[in-house]
DNA sequence: AAGCTACCAATAACCGTTTACAGTTTTTGC
DNA sequence: GCAAAAACTGTAAACGGTTATTGGTAGCTT
């Protein structure tokens, strides 16, 4: 095994030239730390993260915590979040709720009872207050992705406000007669967007004086079949079929395409769909959509953490509670038209 | 800062007492034990992580490294082996080469750098010599999922059988110009999958003397556009169409029912098509599939490494190369028929 | 009652870094 | 050329655990 000790031999220095050659830091002459260099390359030698850790009480590695993983939402934000941190020099460690409860309560002990990382991330996470606690009493900044965090600094886009969007692209297409289907509180993930998003959806409706119905109005659990059999119960009833639909998300809006097509109804002639999101298949369908730019969110939420714990600043440190919007696009494409004359 | 020592004195021990205790070692009375487990509660002790890695030289942490996360085949291996590893009480850190070469080559800089991790794990990834190196050079046990590492062990379906399976169900219910949308060696994850799965089809054609045609093979990036583009000009052509096409993903095969749909041919009478993966959409699309059990794989990756790790035994933690192979089922719905009479 | 044998528990030596502090050398200003 | 200041370097003490070694004590046996 090759250590510190090992590099400072041969490098003819002490094991405190070497530490401060290798990280950098000043009160190294030129020489030296160029002595030092060649001899760590030479021996292939390798700083133990542990060590470093138990010294410094830093350990570069940022804890994420995410509902799920295999759903493309998670998946992209991660994507994005790792991608940020490789670049600052920051390790990931990954916790996933999917496993049902029990995983989830152990989850939040080994956050706390490792202590290993130097900040948490939690994406579209709506924590209990025990679990809200546990996480706090690590005194480690947190930063929530795309819902808010009681009491912690949190990015999210404006739920209500894409909502609104959403719907009043429909109507200023003419549409008058607009379903949704949004989201489903039974669906975990829950963080009130599935309420935000129908009370902009509602809002809009308003503004415009347009009629809403009941049946216009469905739930879903953010996935291709759910927004499938949402939409073609919704659009099988011959009696009042709304001639658009806002889908909360893009997945169901996929599928609500793929319900109409099955029913007969052409896309966009017939009715018109929106989505949410931006996911990468909506190109390929051709749907309308409120882009979220997800992995850029994770991105941006990754380097926020960072700053923050690199600021050097002890106060920025502590949880403050800070809610940041995150800006949205509409993207139309073809699956919204104007609405069919009679 | 409430460390060992706090919950010694609380439990009237010492410290080493309190680490047997804790750890549940012999050498260590009822009573004793007792007590410190009274006392590490009441003070909400928490172990630091590195200092335990210092003093044990293990982490309890894996290291998994794959090309993509927000592509499904990765991210439900991700969620199989995040799951596993959380119930035997072990962390992931997660390595993504997503970001490009550069990052790539700091990904396995850091993964040695680093050295925090017992193990790794890889998915579904083709090393370059000099990653595989760097490594190996880590001295620590490494699995790769659906692929084989040279070298070291790895768990993986049989390519070459599933092609053949795909293809003789379709034989075997009439077909005889059958087509292949294969895998795309540019698509970075490969492993010669692609070739793999290819000559099942051609080995199956071969038994059952048929005949093969050059227009009748695709290549294709495995995702649903990918698919949808390279069925469209397959079927498009109507000089010499195949009734039947097995995609090597099931995302390809959602493409490509798409693109027979949009030509105007009903799957499954006009045309069959056959997948592999066993994506969750499967169902919905009604797509007969090769199920490689994805999450499972995962699962069942994740704990091998960590009986290798646990088995006491210090040969086993040598790589050795080992190829296990992972049972596939044949899943039949709606999208694969009898070819249709004339 | 002395001597053994178990069994427990405490002391202290690591694990591999960083860094405060003190000591040494070099530079600088006059 | 000298003193003072600045720059560099080394020693040793953390960091927070684990664990080998050693020392005690209680319960048995003879």
């Amino acid at each position: 095994m090759i250590g510190i000790f090992e590099v400072a031999q041969r490098a003819g220095v002490s094991t405190a030239t070497v530490s401060r050659a290798l990280n950098g830091k000043s009160h190294v002459s030129a020489r030296a730390r160029e002595r030092v260099l060649k001899a760590a390359q030479e021996l292939g030698y390798v700083a133990s993260s542990s060590a470093y850790t138990l010294a410094t009480g830093k350990s570069r590695n940022i804890g994420v915590v995410l509902p799920f993983i295999d759903r493309w939402f998670f998946s992209a934000v991660l994507e994005g979040i790792i991608n940020a941190l490789v670049s600052r020099g920051y390790d990931v460690t990954l916790y996933s709720l999917s496993g049902g409860a029990t995983h989830r309560e152990r989850v939040f002990e080994d956050l706390v009872l490792r202590k290993r990382v130097d900040g948490v991330l939690t994406v579209a996470l709506k924590l209990s207050d025990r679990e809200l606690e546990k996480l706090t009493a690590l005194k480690k900044p947190i930063v929530g992705i795309g819902g808010p965090i009681p009491g912690a600094r949190s990015l999210s886009i404006d739920d209500e406000g894409a909502g609104r969007l959403a719907t009043q692209h429909l109507i200023s297409l003419g549409h008058t007669e607009i379903g949704m289907i949004a989201g489903n509180p039974a669906s975990e993930m829950d963080f009130h967007q599935p309420y935000l998003r129908k009370t902009g959806y509602h809002e809009a409706l308003l503004d415009a004086n347009l009629d809403f119905q009941e049946q216009w109005m469905a739930e879903a659990d953010f996935t291709v079949g759910g927004g499938y059999y949402a939409a073609k119960q919704m659009l099988g009833d011959p009696r009042n079929k709304p001639t658009a639909i806002f889908c909360a998300s893009d997945e169901m809006g996929f599928g609500a395409i793929q319900a109409a097509r099955d029913l007969g109804l052409r896309v966009p002639q017939d009715i018109s769909v929106i989505g949410l999101d931006g996911h990468p298949l909506g190109v390929f369908y051709g749907l309308s959509t409120i882009n979220q730019k997800t992995k850029e969110q994770g991105e941006h939420g990754a380097n926020w953490i960072v700053d923050i714990l690199e600021s050097g600043d002890e106060r920025a440190l502590a949880n403050i509670e800070q809610l940041d919007t995150w800006p949205i696009d509409l993207e139309v494409r073809s699956s919204t038209a104007v609405r069919a004359k009679e």
